[in-house]
DNA sequence: CACCGAATGATACTTTGTGTCAATAATGCG
DNA sequence: CGCATTATTGACACAAAGTATCATTCGGTG
C-alpha cells in the first residue's frame, strides 16, 4: 500500500539522497512516454533540476516567467510541465508544514520528506511505518486502503546551530498532527 | 513527538469516534481561552457541530454567508472561527486525498484521520506509528523533529458495497505517497 | 448604563491553480 | 528538405481559497 519500500529503513543522511538525472534522461524518460521535447520544456527541466530543494510552483513561474533572457514562459506550461516531470517520476509533489504544496527532485520509490522549517532542506527517506497501521486500520475498519501522506517536519542541523547564535529558539514553527 | 498517543492502539470502527462536544462545553472552552461568546461564533460552532464528517471552511462559508434566515456571517469569521475553534482541540486540520484542507470535529488526542474517498468520512484513531520512525530520523539526520502530518486514504465498506452495486471499480481515486 | 476593546463583515486583494483557444512548433513521412 | 498533423504553448480570463484592512458593532465588565 506504501509506494515506499519498506525494505530500506537506512537514511541518506545527505539533504539530496541520490545525484538527480541529467536533464537528457529526463528527456528520454519523456519521449518515451510519448511526450514531446520542447524548448520550454528543457527550460523548466533545467531549472527544476538545479533547486537542491523543494520548491512551488508559484516560485518557478516567477523564475522562468519575468522578464528571462529569452523568452518567458507561460504560467500554465511551468504547471503543465511540473505535472508531467511528477507522472513520471522526476519530481515528488510534498506538502510542506504550512500545508502548501511543492516538489522536489526526487528520485523513484523515494515517497517521503524529512522537511527542515528553517532553510526548507528536504531528506527523502524510503523507510514506511505505514504498512503495519494500514493492516490494522483494514482489519478493524474494513476500508479497502490505497494510499497515505506522510511527511515529516523539524530543523536541521545547520539551522539548529544558526538558531543556537542567533539566539532564535529552535522550537519555533511547525505544530503538525 | 507525535502528539497523538501511541498507547491507544484500537481503532474505533464508526466514523465518530466519541460524542462531539455539546455547545456549550465548547462556549465555555472559548471564554477560559479568553475568547468571546458572540452570535456569529454560536452560529458556525453549531453548524460546525452537526458535521458528522470532514468539511472545508469553504463549505461554511457557502453554507452560513448566504441567504439564510438570520443574519448571514461573514467570510472573514468564518475563517477565524474555524481556526480558533482549531486552536482549542475542538477541531482538527487534515488533508484531503485531493490535497486540500478541511475540518472534522474531534476530540483532542485524535490527530490522525482514514479518510474515505468516497463519502468523505473520516475515521480518527490514536495509533501513530511514526513515532519509532521519529527516533530513527532523529539518530541519523541529527534533525530536531517537531511535528508530522499522516493521513491515510481509502475507501469505506458502505461505498465499496455501493461502487460495486454500481459497477464502478472501487479502485478508483487516491494515488497518494 | 457607559465604556473599551474584541469581534464583525464588507471590500479589496493575494495566492495558487485551472480552462479556453488561436497560434505555434515538434515530430513523422514522403 | 518540405509538408501535414497534432501536441504544445501562452495570453487571458476565471475560479478557488484564503488574508488584510478598517470603520462599525457588540459583549462583557465595572
Amino acid at each position: 500500500m506504501c509506494y515506499a519500500s519498506i525494505m530500506d529503513t537506512r537514511l541518506d543522511p545527505t539533504p539530496i539522497a541520490t545525484p538527480p538525472p541529467t536533464a537528457d534522461e529526463v528527456l528520454i524518460t519523456l519521449v518515451r512516454h510519448g511526450h514531446r521535447v520542447t524548448g520550454p520544456r528543457r527550460a523548466v527541466l533545467d531549472a527544476v533540476l538545479a533547486k537542491p530543494r523543494p520548491f512551488t510552483a508559484e516560485q518557478l513561474v516567477a523564475e522562468l516567467g519575468d522578464s528571462r533572457a529569452g523568452a518567458p514562459i507561460g504560467r500554465a506550461t511551468v504547471y503543465r510541465t511540473l505535472e508531467i516531470l511528477a507522472s513520471v517520476d522526476v519530481l515528488s509533489r510534498l506538502i510542506g508544514a504550512d500545508g502548501h504544496p511543492s516538489y522536489v527532485v526526487g528520485t523513484p520509490g523515494h515517497r517521503h520528506h524529512l522537511l527542515c522549517s528553517g532553510c526548507g532542506a528536504a531528506v527523502s527517506f524510503t523507510a514506511c511505518p505505514v504498512d503495519e497501521l494500514v493492516q490494522t486500520l483494514t482489519r478493524d475498519t474494513d476500508f479497502a486502503i490505497h494510499g497515505h501522506l506522510l511527511e515529516v517536519f523539524g530543523v536541521c542541523p545547520t539551522c539548529q546551530d544558526d538558531a543556537t547564535t542567533d539566539g532564535i529558539g529552535a522550537g519555533r514553527g511547525v505544530a503538525v498532527g
